[in-house]
DNA sequence: CGCCAGGGCCATA
DNA sequence: TATGGCCATGGC
């Protein structure tokens, strides 16, 4: 790896500052809005969360009991909303039968996944922003920006996400703020402009293509 | 009108 | 195991 990826992270957190993820009141509320916000912009996902929190139904003892129909109803904003609500249901009913509110207790990488909605990506965001694992979070935008860093990162999330891993300290704090700011940086420059030749990342980049 | 957003499931081969 | 279609709403 040519990249220094530490170095990219510096360079991107001078240019755009501390990015305040995850915007959430509770672990749950973080393990919802990560459901939400799957491949979905996150204005809708507030607008969703907004009508959980107004109806009181932010909390996991209620959603866990409440009906698919009620719930889909309410996260209609963040859309994909027959199989959001299903996916809340389910891991309200995890949260409540095992304490993890409480702070003593979390749930494994497994037992996420093994609920039917929660991917790779879903179950790492909710590990290091509901419960600070040192889980690196791959999305879309991370392979991304390492295409416009001049690599071809491998197809597979965990191949992706070994490629952070190995070339970072182990740090929840760091990892929290890199996803945060490679979604920040793909949203604001990657978008609107054809190469790097602009960005704050330009001597890193691959300007050839 | 089209495209995309802080993915994941499932059928098909 | 690996692609492709599908899910759904809102902003631009």
């Amino acid at each position: 790896m040519e990249i220094n990826l530490l170095k990219i992270y510096e360079i991107l957190l001078k240019e755009y500052g501390h990015q305040e993820w995850w915007p959430a009141d509770s672990s749950f509320e973080v393990a919802v809005g990560a459901i939400l916000t799957q491949n979905t912009s996150w204005a809708n996902v507030e607008a969703a969360i907004d009508r959980l929190r107004e109806s009181g139904m932010l909390d996991a003892r209620k959603l866990a009991e409440e009906s698919t129909e009620v719930i889909g109803a309410l996260v209609k904003p963040a859309g994909f909303w027959k199989a959001k609500a299903r996916t809340i249901k389910s891991i309200a009913r995890v949260f409540s039968e095992n304490s993890f509110e409480e702070g003593c207790n979390k749930p494994t990488r497994r037992a996420l996944l093994e609920i039917k909605g929660v991917g790779s990506e879903t179950a790492d965001a909710i590990l290091l922003y509901a419960f600070a694992e040192a889980a690196f979070v791959v999305d879309k935008y991370t392979r991304r920006l390492l295409i416009r860093l001049g690599l071809n990162p491998p197809e597979g999330y965990q191949a992706l996400q070994a490629i952070f891993v190995k070339s970072l300290p182990r740090d929840v704090e760091l990892y929290r703020e890199y996803h945060a700011l490679i979604v920040r940086h793909c949203k604001t420059v990657c978008k609107s402009t054809p190469a790097c030749s602009e960005c704050c990342l330009q001597s890193h980049c691959d300007l050839t293509k």
